[in-house]
DNA sequence: CGGTTGACATACGAGACGTATGTTATCTTC
DNA sequence: GAAGATAACATACGTCTCGTATGTCAACCG
């Protein structure tokens, strides 16, 4: 306790601003959060910032794949739970319009981070959603369950049509009764990809 | 030329600022761009901004507008050249994802307006691309060419796709190779709603 | 044990936004 | 037709923010 190790410390301080930058960008959004106030709240200076995450944007970089590591994690929950690749597929993306539902997921994930990111695919943490369901659909591709689609094409338009079918379930007066009807659309457009009829 | 009327000098001084907003905004992205350089750029100062939108994200709102507008006017010659219904929806979403490969519109309405203003759905200028997907999937499930599936879920998700898909278009190397494999996958996936099997 | 390094604090400067105040041309009203 | 009122800006100011440059102190090392 008294005397701790240096990396030790350096490893605290920076979790510490990172659980700050949940914060401060979940409540407030990247551009209008202050790092003063933002280091402040964890008895550190900006320096402390600057020194470990370069500038601002680095500390929402390290906060985005924090979050993005936790989002990963709850989709293969979801997948494990499934009985088919099929079904697979199906619950990552229902897993995927519930998390958006998370405000800090859909102020810093969503918005945020594409607007001060640039494109997901090209973020270090390699965004959870794309990469999952771009393997997921490879497989159901080679089990001959899927139509023979491009597959990042495939799983950036399912990415995209759950992203922002959570982003209108969250802005909705009453999400719990829109989330339901989500799905629904959701299940029914990815059937388009199946093969046969059924 | 000389003694112009109030508001036709009015109007025209709006028209300069939304027109070297459009430019500042899709070249730094809406938090760099600064407000003395845009106005100093069409030979005016802050106070003209001010008083005519407020503070700058109202800037933003008038010139998301304006694009929006153009957006809804190119998706209707999209619309009208389409022979059935389905068509239609099919040229619509094959035509706003071209429209992200533009610059502006990425930039401005796909990702500074949602992480400036808040959700598309309750911008003063509607949402050109949600609008028209409404109102094209509300004919086609009178039709009876859809299955019947919430209005809004469908609109959103089928917009969600083309705009996530237009995204991944516009940040890939080679865009113009990548434009028909997203079309392609927008189509097969948009089939999921169709009523029957073709 | 003294020098060095690294982690962080402090001080400083450059802008940027929003507002409060001033200025001028236009419109109204008597 | 002239004076007051109003609208459309310009100007000046204060406050905040970010990033950097400099300082400092504890931990490590030969």
């Amino acid at each position: 306790m008294v005397a701790r190790r240096r990396l030790e410390a350096m490893e605290q301080n920076r979790s510490k601003l990172i659980a700050a930058g949940r914060k401060a960008f979940a409540a407030e959004g990247f551009a209008a959060a202050s790092m003063d106030e933002l280091t402040a709240s964890v008895s550190l200076t900006r320096g402390a910032l600057y020194h470990n995450f370069g500038d601002k944007a680095g500390l929402l970089a390290a906060v985005v794949a924090q979050v993005d590591g936790e989002m990963a994690a709850r989709a293969r929950e979801a997948s494990a739970a499934a009985a088919d690749g099929w079904e697979r597929l199906l619950a990552e993306g229902a897993a995927y319009i519930a998390m958006a539902l998370d405000p800090e997921v859909r102020r810093i994930v969503l918005l945020d981070g594409p607007a001060f990111l640039g494109d997901p695919s090209r973020w270090p943490s390699q965004n959870a959603c794309l990469d999952a369901t771009k393997r997921t659909v490879a497989g159901l591709i080679a089990d001959g369950v899927m139509k023979r689609v491009d597959i990042e094409a495939a799983a950036r338009l399912l990415c995209g049509a759950a992203l922002n079918a959570a982003l209108w379930v969250a802005a909705s007066d009453d999400p719990q009764s829109v989330l339901p009807k989500a799905v629904h659309a959701f299940r029914l457009m990815a059937e388009g990809f199946l093969l046969g009829d059924r």
